[in-house]
DNA sequence: ACCTGAACACCGTTCAAGT
DNA sequence: ACCTGAACACCGTTCAAGT
């Protein structure tokens, strides 16, 4: 909890690094050379440091990056949220994604938690009240957080994915093989959509199918009624439910 | 495309490995040790040759992680899906969670391509071909696969995420630690839901979460008249859509 | 208490040489 | 054509020693 850096007792040796100074220059690491050349050896060599001194104010390299994501959480600015719970579950669902679409390494630190970090609590806190005052039983809410974030997590990994193919290799043949490829496949569908598929990889996908997966959980929680979701568990042979309010 | 395995003239020494070999090999590691002790050097030991060697049949690392996929798609057995179209994109996304499932490495090779493996299309092929019997614009059925697919891909790389920090440290407490945390945090959901987290921790989290996607898609695809999801691209103020068809 | 240097046990990949 | 050995340029982390 408490930065070692900082202690009372003023003994031995003052500290020339600190965890503070250790996550600034990681940070400028991060947004300099990007994530994949942060590495406690570098990051050592940025504080002309040895990569030993680090594990003095770092347990490990994983808690470096949890303090990162939790530092940048911390100075991301809190926005003012809707008061009406549907357009807050929305928002609040964007910020989540919003805040973490700034840290591309956050596929390397994917869930260790299903909360996010500390000092993104208050998203998930706005997450789950806003699905409770949407009519969700309080487990359901949570079910539905987590349907968001994995949801999140799955487009923030994708992304962080292709961007990591990008960087180390600057051949956009790749993806150009990859469109001439489906066309000459032998599916229906995937040879009408063919080169229109690439037009879909925008920055922005995120949105209109954050809108779908709420709105989806909303109307989830309009038609449980008794243990109908225990009934449909089987792979391929469960009963479409109708619209909930017709 | 043809393995360099086998070739026709016959020349020089007799190949001692072959892409075959190597995948069966590199599968054998895999189950028995874990996806993050697959290396080239590791791979060569099993084999009784060296890394390098490897590199005469797979161009690199990645390349040889994309067979593996692909090699799995193509054991995997193709189940006969529902003809009801809603029932159908609900059995062929489950197909595609349950075919990576069993692909804990999955997470390292995420979205090279949108499309997971060659092997694997006639899934997104009947993805999106259900969608369009359900009464998509083909487009819309193409993103409705990709909104499916990312959500598949959070499920899969949080908890392949959890079972990489479990297999590196044996140590519960680290979740016993993040329970009693939420006890004591400051926001009234996160502590009414408490210790009640954990048992939403199930391997079949997918499913409920997967039928919400799916049914919140259809809504939309109700819904979109004219450009309406143009204008709610702003974070916090855009209009609650009632249900289409009251 | 804080930091260093050397070492351990690894990585993926390139390159020149062998058969 | 297929494979080897040595080398390059890295990793995260431990441990004993220094100030």
């Amino acid at each position: 909890m408490e930065p070692r850096g900082q202690r009372s007792g003023r003994t031995g040796r003052p500290p020339r690094l600190s965890q503070e100074a250790i996550l600034v220059a990681a940070q400028r690491i991060l947004d300099t050379e990007g994530p994949e050349r942060l590495s406690m050896r570098r990051l050592a060599r940025e504080m002309s440091s040895t990569a030993m001194a680090l594990y003095h104010h770092v347990q490990d390299k994983d808690e470096l990056l949890l303090l990162l994501l939790d530092a940048h959480a911390r100075r991301y600015p809190r926005p003012v949220l809707p008061s009406d719970p549907h357009t807050r579950l929305l928002a609040s669902a964007q910020v989540l994604h919003d805040l973490l679409a700034d840290c591309p390494w956050i596929a390397e630190v994917l869930s260790f938690d299903d909360f996010v970090s500390e000092s993104a609590l208050w998203i998930v806190e706005n997450i789950v009240d806003a699905a409770v005052e949407c009519g969700m039983a309080l487990e359901d809410a949570v079910y539905a957080y987590r349907v968001i974030w994995h949801y999140t997590a799955g487009v923030l990994a994708i992304r962080a994915g292709r961007e990591r193919v990008q960087a180390r290799a600057e051949r956009p043949e790749h993806r150009e093989h990859a469109l001439e490829f489906l066309d000459s496949v032998d599916f229906p569908r995937l040879n009408a959509v063919g080169r229109r598929w690439a037009g879909l990889t925008a920055r922005d996908d995120h949105r209109k199918g954050l809108e779908a997966v709420v709105a989806g959980l909303l109307e989830q929680k309009a038609g449980s009624g008794a243990g109908e979701t225990a009934a449909v568990a089987g792979a391929g042979a469960e009963a479409v439910r109708g619209c909930p309010c017709c």
